[in-house]
DNA sequence: AAGCCGGGGGT
DNA sequence: ACCCCAGGCTT
């Protein structure tokens, strides 16, 4: 049994007061479906909750459940996934249903280790399942959470993360598992923010180590050169467009408007993406298809590139 | 430890 | 126009 700390017991009084008042209704917080709640991590890895809210139910629509992702055509996962970004995450979250179909008879497994060995599923992402899918008394750390407890219980805002996950671990109230990480994370995104964080309005605050010494001149000072770091390695960097990055997002944004399913001709796809295409620059390419075929985003059929 | 991976949106 | 966002995987 972890580690129980008696000094936490306002603090998780106050956060739980809180969330009762204050919680987001969120679309996966009213589903018990573990493949839903799956889908949603899945998409909030990195993406913001406003940017995945208009797109959960519609996704749910196409992949009602593990079998019928698992079934589908790659590409039609794909393309379900447009708008969200990094559509790697869209091949994995079907490998992972391909493995629950293959390796665990269509159930997602209930424990967090079980679901790490998942395809794109990560630490964040097995706790999150195992916490709010099947109730697993297990803390659930992003960095929402990291911050917040960093604040509270260090005074950094960027704490080692290996120290929060055994802060977390200590300040977990068992039995109430679901609503602490929810509200903590709420917390996070609404009232203790990087920037400009509202610490009248925060259930931590009373028992806020970086509220109480002011937001603490140092944190102030450690905030502001990081700040100024990342701006200079922001200057330095050429924009996004142009980058391979963005040609990538080009590549799969032409492939997702079908042809059937016939695909794109490697020519044709340059001069989709790039103006200028020249025939100089079929190497740059063909890299670009490497990668993203490596990635399981696309297909090469002879001349011919289409999705999976 | 460091770098890669997309988009939208706030200011 | 500039800047922010933040998990998983690969090397």
């Amino acid at each position: 049994m972890q580690q129980r700390s008696e000094g936490n017991h306002a603090l998780r009084e106050g956060v739980l007061a809180w969330y009762s008042l204050h919680q987001r209704g969120l679309p996966w917080r009213a589903t018990q479906d573990p493949y839903a709640i799956l889908v949603s991590e899945v998409m909030l890895q990195q993406t913001q909750v406003s940017r995945v809210i208009p797109k959960y139910d519609e996704f749910l629509g196409r992949f009602p459940d593990l079998s019928s992702l698992a079934a589908a055509p790659t590409g039609e996962v794909i393309r379900a996934w447009s708008p969200l970004g990094y559509n790697r995450r869209a091949v994995r979250l079907q490998g992972a249903a391909r493995q629950v179909m293959a390796e665990h008879g269509g159930k997602l497994p209930r424990g967090v280790e079980a679901l790490r060995r998942l395809r794109g599923v990560g630490p964040y992402t097995a706790s999150a399942v195992a916490c709010f899918a099947f109730g697993q008394q297990v803390a659930v750390v992003d960095t929402n959470v990291r911050r917040v407890l960093g604040r509270a219980l260090l005074g950094e805002t960027r704490p080692p993360p290996q120290q929060v996950d055994r802060l977390a671990a200590e300040a977990l109230p068992l039995g109430r598992a679901a609503d602490w990480n929810q509200a903590l994370m709420d917390i996070g995104a609404t009232v203790c923010a990087v920037r400009q964080p509202r610490c009248q309005q925060c259930p931590v605050q009373p028992s806020c180590w970086w509220a109480a010494n002011g937001q603490s001149q140092a944190a102030l000072v450690v905030d502001a050169r990081a700040l100024a770091e990342r701006r200079a390695a922001y200057r330095t960097q050429p924009p996004f467009k142009g980058s391979s990055r963005y040609y990538r997002g080009r590549i799969v944004e032409r492939l997702r408007r079908r042809e059937g399913n016939r695909g794109v001709p490697l020519a044709e796809l340059g001069m989709a993406i790039k103006e200028g295409f020249a025939p100089q620059d079929t190497p740059w390419l063909e890299t670009l298809l490497q990668g993203l075929e490596q990635d399981g985003l696309v297909r090469r059929d002879g001349e011919r590139v289409r999705l999976p």
